[in-house]
DNA sequence: AGTATAATATACTGAACGGTATAAAATGAT
DNA sequence: ATCATTTTATACCGTTCAGTATATTATACT
């Protein structure tokens, strides 16, 4: 070893991870990319290879980011009914005030890639059901601890929930009436008996 | 008028639809439209605009198509709650039978489009409202027939189906299996009580 | 039949794309 | 201090992009 590199990695794929996740995959251009990350050509492509694999690392980041947050935020919570208000509630607050958030970067990919790229397709679907994992146990404990009815079926309403915020997420791009989606919210969350 | 046109511009129109649901505006080049659309260039131009334009013409084309093909899908049927549930079912159904489908020609562009040009948050917006609006129209026949009760908000309870529909039509992107899906529905659907 | 008009087909434009060859700059090991 | 090695910076590659200029073909009207 000679030369040492001269930017951070990391710091460099989370401007990429950033980009990707605001422009989706097609729309960010190399240069977009160099400019945003602040280095040149070669050096992006000898740390991280093509604009494909780099979108991939992107993104894998992006998921270990997006699960680690939704597991805290659902477990610093006492009361599991008011983790997954707070939850849909603060998903919704982030998307209204002021300019709209760039949504979910894994949504993004599912509706641009996961249909040509069985690699994203793979990738994407392992994410939701993840995400359908961390739900479940947090609605298997609100069962135990007596909070939830133990007539629940934790897995399918785990399941729905998941369904639920893809689909709040995507229809929130439209920026519709919010009241289209706290009326969504509040009755979703009515399934939480 | 002098020379009239060879081309079936309605014709020609379907084809950019199909083409343009199935992979999105970006991805889409005029190659790819005149080729599949069986034209050159400059008759596409000067029958459709711009690719923007034309876009624009066969999303609207689509939109128009959906709404009509949902609200038939609703009203075959005497019982709204087993209108509801072969509607969702039959989405199911067609997506896991054989190759994938295109999902939705107006949720893929509310991903791509809608953040970027006001002109298609709108368009996709109003088409979601549309929907809610027929969601709502079919609950509330069911409420005044007596199959639903009377203390159901036809109106939140639509918005919900809407969201859930989002959803769903976004995860099976992902190809999940095939339990994750027809759980969701199953609860869904048990909000029609 | 001749002419005006509009729709074709071909070929081209400049710009942007993803990716890379080349060479200069910098550093650890000897 | 020199050399080998790797990262930089610049400039370039061929390809594809959306869009158009030009010229040819076909039709309706006179």
């Amino acid at each position: 070893m000679v030369r040492q590199r001269e930017f951070d990695e990391e710091r460099a794929l989370d401007d990429a991870m950033q980009l990707f996740w605001e422009k989706g995959y097609k729309a960010t251009s190399l240069s977009d990319l160099t400019n945003k990350m602040g280095i040149q050509r070669p050096s992006l492509y000898s740390a991280f290879g093509d604009k494909e694999e780099l979108f991939e690392a992107a993104l894998r980041k992006y998921i270990k980011l997006h699960s680690s947050d939704i597991r805290t935020k659902l477990q610093n919570n006492l009361s599991v009914k008011e983790a997954f208000r707070t939850f849909f509630e603060d998903l919704v607050e982030e998307e209204y005030k002021g300019s709209p958030s760039k949504g979910c970067f894994c949504i993004n990919t599912m509706v641009e890639l996961a249909p040509y790229d069985e690699k994203f397709e793979i990738l994407t679907r392992e994410h939701q059901m993840y995400l359908s994992v961390i739900f479940q146990e947090t609605i298997v404990t609100g069962i135990s601890s007596g909070e939830l009815e133990s007539s629940l079926n934790a897995k399918m309403l785990a399941q729905t929930l998941v369904v639920s915020l893809i689909g709040l997420t995507v229809l929130m791009k439209s920026r519709p009436e919010r009241s289209f989606v706290d009326n969504s919210v509040a009755m979703i969350l009515s399934l939480l008996k």
